[in-house]
DNA sequence: CGACAACCGGTTGCACACAATTCACTGCTA
DNA sequence: TAGCAGTGAATTGTGTGCAACCGGTTGTCG
């Protein structure tokens, strides 16, 4: 009897969880989303032009393993990036599987004009530059708790 | 020019905080997909059985307010719901353009076999209870500032 | 050298998620 | 009461996100 209390409270702090977990993070594109579309960019997108802006050229692989995506997402994602005229995508001559992604000149010129939205983003948070790395080091301490649990989980038990 | 400097550094902490929220939220997805697989039903469609379970009947408008989905989310994946056989949706007699969705016997029978989800997933994250009370209110603390700094937008400035 | 496994990216199919639109219904008001 | 604005779901279109599969490339091993 006491197991099954147990269970339903268990069952109200998971529920409650998910909710929020899933609101946070949708509440984030939410707020980006108007910001970004002045640059014509997703969110997604976006991530994938931080990342180009800050390594320079990079394969579909190593993009993958930094934003944890896979080439289902990916490929049609920069397909429209190219499109877009914000990146170029070639394969690699050392190895031929490989795709190259690297921005043109018009994806660097977007950077300037993207220079502003983290300070326009953070401060609309209204949360100072200490409680923004508490709450990067929450997130990263449960995303590490997951990927362990969830690399447990795969090989069985 | 120190204002530059200024703007690379923001710039970064504002890429780590965004790639890792949207790992955390995939994170989590990932985490819950075997498990609920076993039981048919995705991460989004958990939520909504989770709260038809707990509040009994509702219409479609309160699921979207309480979940934070629209009807265009919300729509197609209750008619999956409906054709796994998990809930009833019909017509509110009252309000006919209201639709009330409720838990099938068989619906109701899934909670009895979802019960031990919780147990699984939170013992899976390798938190205790206070750990995840801690980061359930952390995120609900970003939520509701990003969410005032969306209005916030929305009215100009 | 030739077969074969591993690897990389792309494609397909399915399921969210949101914006914009449509349509039936409700409630208010002139 | 007749019209009309507002509301609640559903639909359409676009863009993620993942699983499963395909097809070309590479590297290795017999």
């Amino acid at each position: 009897m006491t197991e099954r209390v147990d269970s339903e409270e268990l069952l109200r702090l998971e529920r409650q969880l998910c909710f929020v977990l899933h609101a946070t993070s949708r509440a984030f594109d939410a707020l980006y989303r108007p910001v970004l579309g002045e640059l014509g960019l997703t969110y997604p997108q976006y991530l994938v032009m931080l990342t180009v802006w800050e390594r320079g050229e990079l394969t579909v692989k190593e993009l993958g393993r930094v934003l944890r995506l896979d080439s289902g997402t990916l490929s049609p994602l920069l397909k429209r990036l190219e499109k877009a005229g914000f990146v170029r995508r070639e394969r690699s001559r050392e190895d031929e599987r490989s795709v190259v992604v690297q921005a043109t000149e018009q994806g660097t010129r977007l950077r300037e004009q993207a220079r502003d939205i983290p300070r326009r983003v953070l401060s609309a948070t209204g949360l100072d530059e200490r409680q923004l790395s508490q709450l990067h080091a929450d997130l990263i301490r449960v995303t590490e708790a997951l990927d362990t649990a969830a690399a447990r989980l795969e090989q069985g038990q």
